[in-house]
RNA sequence: GUCCCCGUCGUCUAGCCAGGUCCAGGACACCGGCCUUUCACGCCGGCAGCACGGGUUCGAAUCCCGUCGGGGACGCCA
């Protein structure tokens, strides 16, 4: 049995996007399942976009997301004379021919044909050259590009796609293409098979605009006389628009590494990718590694076009609510202390770390995690709305204030007065706080919701969270006194 | 224009290959109820879809044909 090799051909942007990261993910866990390699190539053949920077960005995208892979990277450009030599071997053989033909002749036919609303193809001018007529082109050095001799057949060029099944194309509908520039250097689509054929890949997974170049790939497969790897194409991803995603037009959505400034978790992006044109064809829908790895095969690949489902001015979704819903079903699940490592450099960066949270305060840390992580979805989400447990800077919600605070306006004196009970409590804990908050509520002659509420505002900034006794606990009391007492400033 | 591919709830999808168990299942979102001091947690419930038209068949989401719709590829880009 020949080796199983995948492979991940990203050219440099300077980012990762997440329709490559899906790519790169399936191919990645095809690999892994078969005990393949996945070879990683970067296409660098653009000079002009491809910088250090660049590449840097594609590769800390794919480390981020726990994508390893086994060779490479290797670069395209370092392989440029591999890539004129199978030219010339084309050419030797007989598969492929100079074209003398210049860009404008080109160009000017492609309106003609335009014009007649006719299709255009490669009329073959050249193709039809006598050996004399080559040689005195070559002797006046005319410039050329070399072209692929097309088979003149009836039949048509098929093979088996393991995601689209049998896909034909005539012969006579593939025209005479270009696999060198005038200048010399190779197009991507011989360079591309070249490096194939030379990193012994064995299974191509791609994206479905691959699909209907294959077809000419294969022709220079067979006239390489090299073995045709198996070809598995996946739907794209769209937006709601159904046009194709990309950073020109998204913005940064489009980027993985915009995943990780707002807070994902690497495997809940993943898992989110994975299920975009995926299904295990179960109802299973949450996988660990292992299960993923189990589950993931060809056949669960859909072949329509999937929605990237991304509303740019919905301020609650700042990407795909299902991304963001199995982030957070991962976000609440994992080890607190893992979670406790990876909220960290969020809450450095918006200076509300304290070193205590990994020492001495690494217990209360914990447990307040543990009972703010609940309702969350992103890691930004600890320095935002969980920003009161670990800081004084936190803002008020309006509609917390308008609900809680502006329609009992008595709360102004009512807050402080809870603040006295609290202070004077020797053992503050759930149960003390609680009492002391009904019985004030009982004394006052009100619902001790809005006792409640009040402080639930004035202490956390938020209309929702977790049971309030418990967050009472958690902020402690001393914390929780001032901001009661400190409550008439927002009466103002 | 030519060629290729696709078309099940708003979105991701199961079912289609081997027609009946599907008046179409799950998830996310949304809505309602319960719980509760609150909620974006939890539990329960609801809304909503086989693109359309023919044909085959006792029976079609599933097979066939057509229409419409969508996407992709047609570069001396990658």
């Amino acid at each position: 049995m020949s080796e199983v090799r995948l492979r991940f051909p990203p050219s440099p942007t300077g980012y990762l996007h997440i329709g490559g990261a899906r790519t790169a993910i399936y191919n990645w866990l095809y690999a892994k399942k078969h005990n393949g390699k996945l070879v990683l190539r970067i296409e660098d053949t653009d000079a002009e976009r491809s910088t250090q920077e660049s590449i840097d960005g594609i590769l800390d995208g794919l480390t981020w997301l726990g994508i390893t892979w086994d060779e490479g990277p290797y670069f395209q450009t370092e392989f440029a004379n591999d890539h004129t030599a199978a030219a010339q071997k084309l050419l030797n053989s007989g598969h492929a021919y100079k074209c003398f033909c210049t860009k404008e002749e080109l160009e000017a036919k492609r309106e003609t044909a335009q014009a007649a609303k006719q299709d255009f193809k490669y009329d073959k001018t050249c193709r039809n050259l006598s050996t004399d007529e080559v040689a005195a082109k070559e002797a006046a050095e005319t410039p050329y590009v070399i072209r692929f001799k097309v088979p003149e057949r009836d039949d048509a060029v098929i093979f088996e796609d393991e995601v689209y099944g049998r896909i034909e194309r005539k012969y006579c509908d593939i025209e005479d293409f270009v696999i060198v520039r005038s200048n010399g250097k190779p197009l991507y689509l011989l360079c591309n098979v070249v490096d194939d054929i030379r990193d012994r890949i064995s299974h191509i997974i791609r994206g479905q605009d691959g699909l209907a170049n294959t077809p000419r790939q294969i022709l220079i497969y067979e006239a390489l006389g090299a073995k045709l790897p198996t070809f598995a194409h996946m739907p794209l991803t769209l937006d709601l628009q159904k046009r194709k995603i990309s950073k020109r037009s998204h913005g940064e959505i489009v980027a993985v590494q915009y995943y990780r400034e707002i807070g994902f978790l690497p495997w809940g992006l993943t898992n989110f990718l994975v299920l975009l044109g995926w299904s295990s064809g179960d109802d299973q829908e949450l996988f660990n590694k292992t299960e993923l790895l189990d589950a993931f095969s060809f056949k669960g690949i859909s072949r329509s076009n999937s929605i990237f489902n991304y509303q740019k001015d919905d301020p609650k979704f700042i990407t795909d609510p299902k991304a963001l819903s199995i982030n957070g079903h991962y976000l609440q699940s994992i080890p607190v202390a893992e979670l406790a490592a990876k909220v960290r450099p969020f809450m450095e960066k918006e200076n509300i770390w304290d070193a205590a949270y990994e020492a001495e305060k690494k217990e209360w840390f914990h447990q307040t995690l543990e009972l703010i992580r609940e309702r969350y979805h992103t890691l930004v989400d600890f320095t935002t709305m969980g920003r009161a447990y670990f800081a004084e800077d936190f803002t008020i919600e309006e509609r917390a204030k308008k609900k809680n605070i502006v329609k009992n306006p008595q709360l102004e004196q009512w807050l402080p007065m809870l603040a006295d009970r609290f202070e004077a409590l020797t053992d503050y804990n759930k149960e003390t706080v609680e009492q002391a908050a009904r019985a004030l509520a009982e004394e006052l002659e009100i619902k001790p919701g809005i006792l409640i509420n009040g402080s639930r505002t004035v202490t956390t900034g938020c209309l929702a969270g977790p049971g309030m006794f418990d967050v009472l606990v958690t902020l402690g009391k001393e914390r929780v006194v001032a901001r009661l007492r400190n409550a008439t400033k927002h009466f103002a």
